[in-house]
DNA sequence: AGCACGCCGACT
DNA sequence: GTCGGCGTGCTC
């Protein structure tokens, strides 16, 4: 029998190994390619990694491949080289990661779709009238138009429906081509469209940003701009560079949801040109979006952490902006950082990478310093105005009645009088209301996990914000008998409270809760910036990125949680909240005041804060990390051991921790196991082993060897093993 | 992970 | 008498 060699496949299973398969004769399968095989009784879809002559497996065991769904293949060398990198780095099998890294329809065999060019929709002079002279009644109609720029620039349907922040059909655009509004015009790619307005002066320190990235630099470049010191801007010059050069652009943001402006104004100034990839977007356009990019349809791709293996045939530059947001890394499954692996693509591909951020992670600061990143920084507005400073409120002089100080109560007083806006914060999600009985102390537990449950203002249910467990809400005390109370301090208690003291002043409340429903973010920053003095409490969403021209105040109600919590990096993250809420404050006239309601406003970390001086003010923690051996001086990796009953997950974890110590390198601590911080969550008991260790080698080799040896011996089934290296928080 | 095979309780 | 519980074993 001819034998046209072997095939190894990975597929979408939790098994870390390739299978081997005959390929067909006649038929030619290549690395990056999709197969169909035979696997146990049914089919599946893989993804061919690796060709070779002859196999390890007995001949009586090789099947043959069914075939492929494509002509060749469709993920680049590069793409697959990343993917091998990463499973291998976060020591996560490699069928997962690279099926993962498909759109869900191409992962269960889909054939690639078809691209036909999306047409351009530019106004027509009748439609520039009609909307001048306000003839347009149709509200979605007039949203529509608003959305293109007054003359010229053309748009397609995705870039409209982005910027008006409504789903658009096909249909709507007939509609108002039939009524000679709008006309279609050709897609021209290459030229991207001029900077809002005509006369987009770049400052010094923007100019000197762009000349400093240079193509053959294999350094990573640090752009470290402060909020509103024009990134944006310097971003879409470089890629417009990369574009002219004949090359695609990476473009990694977040979270779209949260940032709708960047990704809209992305599209603006390149007009047809831009694939967007986020996970709420339906299948079919996502597919399309992907295949765009693919083929080099598409120049530019914007995406959150998914996008990050989106192949593309021409690369030529990756930006990863926010670079320090928690975003970036997937917190199950593959829990890769697409942040660091976007530095890697940077290398594989030759490409440079661009991370931006007002307030850098420490490791990024660190590597800057250590040369290993180039660092560019962007210290003024192109408006000229400074973020402003920040005041400390004492709350054991002034104590808060439902969060709030009489000084801070004072300041929104007179910021709102001035007509400008008041940003009121409380830095936890989640921190909502207990059910809890004043009597006897009893509090409503979730009975499935370690947390307490949580009261809504409006339904009358008890939540459980870990596994979303729902019970009525109990009126009396099971124990005594006696009225419950709800104690605890949540957006929505404060949302309340701060209308009872501001009646005559609209208040918006924006949290993961006010904003789940699609278009009421950008409902709720759309009135934001319509209004002038208003108030607007929210969560951390409310520091990200969005452009308020009037926040004179922003307040952070309780800063003492994140400031001197034990996890691993809250203060960073506190301290970097604080700069970006501060970013928002002052953009316009007039200045802005950051103040803080803290019971340790004497505290080194407390005096130490000034928003722009954001390196300096890390230095006592850069000292703390590196007495600890804490990243960026040392390696961490979390393996968390997980079972249906509490002495089940300590044995066993006892169990792989005597693998890792056996199997330990170089100078590598284990320290457990120990229950993790949630014990108990959704019925199962979780123990976390840390692993620490100075050298990155010695903690991959140790974890690579300790899990072959923990897989080769039989664990019982309920048992699960989850792997977490540079873990963002020890919880 | 799926998906089967395989040996013990309450039902048409 | 069987339908079905989820324990363990394998997938090129």
């Amino acid at each position: 029998m001819p034998e046209t060699g072997i095939a190894q496949v990975a597929l979408d299973r939790p098994l870390d190994r390739l299978f081997d398969y005959r390929i067909p004769a006649g038929t030619d399968l290549r690395a990056g390619q999709r197969v169909r095989v035979p696997f146990g009784r049914s089919e599946a879809i893989g993804i061919v990694v690796a060709l070779a002559d002859q196999s390890d497996v007995p001949e009586n065991k090789l099947r043959e491949a069914l075939g492929s769904p494509d002509p060749g293949p469709i993920l680049t060398p590069t793409v697959l080289e990343l993917l091998r990198f990463g499973a291998r780095y976060y020591h996560h099998p490699l069928g997962e990661a690279v099926l993962g890294a498909l759109p869900p329809g191409l992962r269960r065999g889909h054939p690639l779709p078809g691209l036909t060019p999306e047409p351009l929709w530019r106004l027509t002079p009748e439609g520039h009238a009609a909307l001048a002279e306000g003839q347009v009644r149709g509200r979605r109609q007039l949203a529509i138009l608003r959305a293109l720029p007054a003359l010229g620039a053309a748009l397609d349907r995705t870039t409209l429906a982005t910027t008006a922040a409504l789903q658009i059909t096909a249909k709507d655009l007939r509609q108002l081509e039939a009524r000679g509004w709008l006309e279609q015009t050709r897609a021209a790619p290459g030229e991207p469209a001029p900077p809002s307005g005509t006369d987009y002066t770049l400052t010094p320190e923007q100019e000197t940003a762009i000349a400093a990235l240079a193509p053959d630099d294999p350094r990573p470049m640090l752009l470290e701009g402060v909020t509103g010191s024009g990134k944006t801007e310097v971003y879409l010059r470089m890629a417009a560079d990369a574009v002219a050069r004949g090359r695609q652009v990476l473009f990694l943001i977040p979270e779209i949801a949260l940032t709708p402006q960047l990704a809209g104004r992305i599209q603006q100034r390149f007009p047809g040109q831009v694939a967007l990839l986020h996970s709420g977007l339906a299948e079919g356009e996502r597919l399309r979006a992907w295949e765009a990019a693919r083929q080099g349809e598409r120049r530019i791709v914007v995406g959150t952490r998914s996008a990050l293996f989106v192949p593309l045939p021409e690369p030529g530059l990756i930006i990863v902006d926010e670079e320090h947001d928690s975003a970036f890394k997937q917190q199950d499954g593959f829990r890769y950082s697409a942040r660091d692996l976007a530095v890697k693509r940077g290398q594989l591909e030759h490409t440079p990478v661009v991370l931006g951020s007002a307030t850098p992670t420490l490791e990024t600061l660190h590597a800057a310093r250590q040369g290993r990143y180039t660092h560019v920084h962007l210290r003024t507005r192109p408006d000229g105005t400074q973020p402003p400073g920040v005041e400390t409120i004492d709350t054991r002089v002034h104590s808060p009645d439902e969060g709030l100080t009489a000084p801070l109560l004072d300041a929104m007083q007179q910021t709102l009088a001035e007509g400008q806006q008041c940003f009121v914060l409380l830095n936890r999600r989640g921190f909502a209301r207990v059910l809890t009985c004043e009597a006897c102390g009893w509090v409503a537990d979730c009975p499935d996990c370690d947390a307490h449950l949580t009261v809504h203002a409006h339904d009358r249910r008890a939540i459980c914000h870990l596994c979303g467990h729902q019970e009525p809400r109990a009126e009396r005390c099971p124990e005594c008998g006696e009225t419950l109370a709800h104690r605890g301090l949540g957006t929505q208690r404060l949302e309340q409270a701060l209308a009872r003291h501001f009646p005559q002043t609209p208040i918006i409340r924006l949290d993961r809760d006010s904003v789940r429903h699609k278009g009421a973010l950008e409902a709720a920053l759309d009135r934001i910036r319509r209004l002038d003095a208003a108030i607007v409490v929210g969560t951390q969403m409310l520091a990200k990125g969005h452009d308020f021209p009037r926040v004179g105040l922003v307040g952070v109600i309780d800063v003492d949680q994140g400031l001197f919590s034990v996890d691993l990096r809250a203060t960073e993250h506190t301290l970097q909240l604080i700069v970006q809420a501060a970013g928002r404050a002052g953009r316009g006239d007039g200045g802005g005041r950051v103040l803080l309601q803290t019971g340790h406003p004497d505290h080194p970390l407390m005096r130490g804060l000034d928003a722009r001086k954001y390196p300096e003010m890390l230095e006592p923690l850069l000292a703390e990390r590196e007495a600890a051996g804490l990243p960026p001086y040392g390696h961490l990796a979390l393996v968390r051991v997980e079972a249906a009953e509490a002495a089940a997950a300590h044995r066993h974890a006892e169990t792989i921790a005597g693998h890792l110590l056996a199997t330990r390198h170089g100078e590598l601590r284990v320290l457990g196991p120990a229950p993790a911080p949630r014990h108990r969550v959704n019925r199962r008991f979780r123990e976390q082993i840390l692993l620490r260790a100075a050298e990155r080698q010695a903690l991959h080799r140790t974890l690579a060897q300790a899990r072959h040896s923990w897989q080769t011996e039989d664990l019982p089934r309920g048992v699960r093993i989850a792997i977490d290296v540079d873990p963002v928080s020890l919880a």
